[in-house]
DNA sequence: ATCGGCGTTAACCTTTCATTAATATTCGAT
DNA sequence: ATCGAATATTAATGAAAGGTTAACGCCGAT
């Protein structure tokens, strides 16, 4: 198991990786969180640990940061006891707390525990669709959906993640005409995104692809 | 909705209660099993999050004591990853199993599927096929069918909320020609519904699915 | 023969929804 | 920033589908 460490105290750092080791756990410290960022962008760690009272930068904006291209798991270690911390470390989704001083048998008892539970997420997915009703359901409630609607959506949900442009939707949907325009199909998404609730400016489930057509993310 | 939390760690159970009250979900939490079982008697909680790990007793011995005079939905938690526990827990009537540490994420999502899980009570259905008799009752109370209504209707229930097309029908009913107009069917969808009063716009039981036919939802 | 029940069709009205056009907004390259 | 192109949104329209009613005609029972 390879670990990032964010942690400006360098002798606590090296007395914890020496113990982790024995564990068969390979930690890589950084004491300096820009370094520790552009590293992790580019090699890939099964967690971090993170301490919150650095100098330069708060911790929190490190993982801020972090969050914004990577879902690793992050224990968060701390001298401030600061409860208002706990809960917006938390919240930024660090998987755990662990207040220093600590004992590194704990440290290691939860890296183990977080990688454990990493390789479980067993999530139901947002969109089902049910062929034999004829329905869509999303977040486990039916869509009202026009034919055409429901042709189109199942259609990019089947096609999930890769880009499907225009022409090929008209092609594929029964309910749609083959020599319709293709601006029928923006009408038809932009009708869609309204009943899922998914705001064109930044979508989360059906995104453009500029140039091509639409995509579904699940 | 509101919560019971059986949890010996204040710290952690003052952050989660801070966390979901944020989605309207209202924690009390009780750092002693017999005052929680106590409160349980007289007050009505939503769900039970038990923490197993605790002093003096044995977490799964509370949720057998719990489980003697309530059926609420039981989250465990616990620092514990033994598998036997979570065995012994959700034959004991667990909903879920979460092993320290969780995200309060994970948390909220699992309580508000479980609680929607629960509201389902089974019901007497409203329509009764009774074939030798060739009658079908709706509400305890037998319908004045013509031959061909009873076997479309008949047909309706039997394949309840799939969408069965014009021609189908067709050929499914004896007293049907199977050369007849699709017309026809919806006359006779139109007499099924004024005979059990459900309103064409916007119909309880027998709806039309646009392009295909009918389905009839129970 | 005649009658009544019932499936069928025809005619007519209402509703639905794909499509188009028109307008506003966003995007990306320069 | 600026411009042109792609996308988003809204309203209007018209054709197709569904709903309803009345009338027709087949067929068995009287």
């Amino acid at each position: 198991m390879k670990v990032a460490m964010i942690e400006d105290d360098i002798e606590l750092a090296e007395i914890l990786s020496e113990y982790l080791k024995k564990y068969g756990i390979d930690v890589t410290n950084f004491d300096d969180p820009y370094v520790a960022i552009s590293a992790m962008r580019i090699e890939d760690f099964d967690a971090l640990i993170l301490d919150l009272t650095l100098p330069e930068m708060d911790g929190l904006d490190i993982l801020k940061k972090i969050r914004e291209f990577s879902d690793i798991p992050v224990i968060i270690s701390s001298a401030r006891s600061d409860l208002s911390d706990k809960v917006i470390g938390l919240e930024l989704g660090a998987d755990d707390y662990l207040p220093k001083p600590y004992d590194p048998k704990e440290l290691e008892a939860r890296l183990k525990a977080i990688t454990r539970r990493r390789t479980k997420p067993p999530k139901e997915p947002d969109f089902k669709i049910y062929k034999n009703r004829r329905e869509i359901h999303f977040k486990s409630k039916p869509l009202h959906l026009t034919p055409a609607e429901y042709e189109v959506l199942g259609y990019l949900i089947e096609h999930q993640n890769q880009p499907v442009d225009r022409e090929e939707l008209l092609y594929a949907c029964e309910n749609l005409s083959e020599n319709a325009s293709e601006k029928t199909i923006d009408v038809i998404i932009s009708r869609i995104r309204q009943k899922i609730g998914d705001e064109p400016k930044n979508p989360r489930y059906i995104q453009s692809v500029r140039g091509i057509g639409y995509k579904f993310v699940p």
